[in-house]
DNA sequence: AATAGACCAAAATGGTATTCTGGTCATTTT
DNA sequence: AAAATGACCAGAATACCATTTTGGTCTATT
């Protein structure tokens, strides 16, 4: 068996399980069947292997996002699904929620740094999304990066945030209705 | 001179050098030149003194946000001079800066939950703008909640958050542009 | 009646002995 | 010869416990 990817599979089942610091790499190493030893010759360190997994798992959240466009909706109709796709797919992964929660709780330097770099990932997505509107001539020119930080952000806050302050949830029409009259009307042509 | 406003200067004093935490209520009476356990009988304990600190300044946040407004200017002006007043007060004034770097690094629990009710109390503050633009005519109706809190989590984030994951800065001119085309313009009649 | 500060239980802190962990490398296996 | 292993190590993390600090009380004093 293909001993590389036994270590990778053996290290996202143990992030997910126990997140970045309390995954050793002893414990990746015997639940991979491997000696420790051999890890190093694929990855150069812990921070590297880590590195790996979670871009795999940014690939996925992706991927899932891109295959929930619907043909022929309108691209506030696409926008939407896809942004929630990524949230939902953010509160659902056993990974992202251990290392939402690790970066909570522990504060552990290179889970905070990850966490960064996926939300830079996921707001040039969207702002390639965006981009992509322009060029069809279905939205107005307009600075993509900065709407498409503005819009995940609001998606967050309405989404993920909202709640924490409120006692009831919004609903997505609720969601839906406030950014198609907001954010959503100023791109369109 | 008045033992309980003589107390409330000692706290102000103490809170805002120290921080919550690390502010003992002996602190409090030798800065003040008063027992102990006369705090006491003008505040049942820390936390009731912290609250009334804390609350003092939350109405000096408004009172100077309110004085901001300009005669005669549109909704979106008055609206934006004082949600970024909002924002500076937060970044400049100490008990302020205080209290935001304990939550960050020390996690203490009485902090968190006053932020929240500060956070709270602003939402409201602006809230009760857009209800009373809203009754002067010059706003459509709306969930004047909701509309609030986008705005106010939309400043916050390309205010003070952009900047964690960029390099510059936004300019103010580019977020008054991005705002006026999104929120605001969804909000006028 | 108001104030003070000694006092107390509980929590926080500091110091240190012990364990754990990432990474290496000489040895073994293939 | 090349690949794999796991004993080994230094430094980091943890657990432990003695000591100090702190919020809050209550009796003595003004």
């Amino acid at each position: 068996m293909d001993r590389r990817e036994e270590i990778i599979l053996a290290a996202e089942k143990s992030f997910s399980m126990f997140g970045y610091k309390a995954t050793t790499m002893d414990q990746v190493a015997k639940i991979a069947n491997v000696g420790k030893g051999t890890i190093y010759t694929f990855f150069s360190n812990k921070e590297e292997l880590f590195h790996s997994i979670v871009w795999k798992m940014v690939e996925e959240m992706k991927d899932i996002s891109e295959r929930t466009a619907i043909e022929g909706a309108s691209f506030q109709e696409n926008a939407h699904a896809r942004i929630m796709q990524l949230l939902k797919f953010r509160e659902t992964h056993q990974l992202f929620i251990k290392l939402i929660e690790e970066e909570k709780e522990l504060r552990t330097p290179a889970v905070g740094d990850v966490l960064t770099t996926i939300e830079k990932e996921i707001v040039n997505f969207i702002a390639g999304k965006i981009d992509r509107g322009i060029a069809k001539g279905e939205l107005k020119p307009c600075d993509s990066k900065l709407i498409a930080y503005l819009l995940f952000k609001s998606y967050l806050a309405l989404v993920n945030d909202w709640s924490k302050t409120h006692d009831d949830q919004l609903t997505e029409k609720q969601i839906t209705d406030v950014l198609n009259n907001t954010i959503f009307s100023s791109l369109l042509v």
